[in-house]
DNA sequence: TTTAAATTATGACAAAAATCATATTTAGGA
DNA sequence: TCCTAAATATGATTTTTGTCATAATTTAAA
């Protein structure tokens, strides 16, 4: 469904979602070492998601990645369309140019709707959401 | 969702569903050309499928891959088991080792049930289903 | 029994995804 | 102002996925 690299962001921004804040940053490997993902790694992709401003950093001494209040407003879509891309999740099953329900593949009465379903509530929670969720103990973040 | 080579093996597989029998084998040329998937690749992959017994195939003249009538009986989640493995489908979206419904992540309860309504959506159509489903204009299989 | 037409097996090659390493830039504190 | 700790930029390397090429094997027909 999604790339490792994905799965790695969106393990390493709802990290930052439960232990961040502007005022308590957190360096790259304290957030590796606990979501278990190679280190250099989940660097390149939280620079991205910093550039496209889906998280915050600062440089230098004190410095790190958090989440502001408004990058908490944010959703898994967001973080999923940065470094997947949009066409990953919104393409035909088998990738066709043109199915839709006018013209649908023979897989698409058999995921489409249901497709659309999961779509919908990546977008319909936001990370703030989800923290609080996870904080609650409702849900879980391990390996 | 799936992988390049697992939409490839069902396009394939769905071809043949609609034009291949027992009587009549079609060459791996005759598949790769109306499915625009390159063919010494296809080779690959109908070769593996044939294998592990999702289609049929005779070699030398006259030979070619077709569907015999118990191969019409599989589904679409036999195909990608056999390319992308069981792992792909069945694995927690975000790849952690004990996610479910009593110890679920955080994208768990977005997703999970849509997702097995996915899954059974695979397995209750024969490819006999949905070779009928194409041949009376109800679905299409271009590029 | 020979020949031609097909799959099958094998492996080389290319492209993309994931991983690792390092030099540069930036910001805070002494 | 200088030093140190952090992100950032860049690119090299490895692994996986996708692609191409070809020799070996098998089968049907002449």
């Amino acid at each position: 469904m999604f790339s490792n690299s994905t799965k790695y962001a969106i393990k390493a921004v709802l990290y930052l979602a439960v232990h961040s804040s502007e005022q308590h940053k957190i360096v790259i490997n304290d957030i590796a070492e606990p979501i278990n993902v190679p280190k250099a790694y989940l660097a390149k992709l939280l620079q991205e998601l910093s550039r496209q401003s889906i998280i915050s950093s600062t440089k230098g001494l004190k410095g790190g990645f958090y989440l502001s209040n408004k990058d908490r407003e944010r959703n898994i879509k967001d973080i999923i369309d940065v470094i997947d891309g949009e066409d990953r999740l919104n393409s035909c099953l088998l990738s066709l140019k043109d199915c839709d329900s006018k013209n649908p593949c023979s897989l698409h009465h058999l995921a489409y709707s249901q497709k659309q379903i999961i779509l919908d509530n990546f977008k319909s929670k936001s990370l703030n959401d989800l923290a609080m969720h996870l904080k609650s103990g409702k849900s879980v973040l391990p390996l």
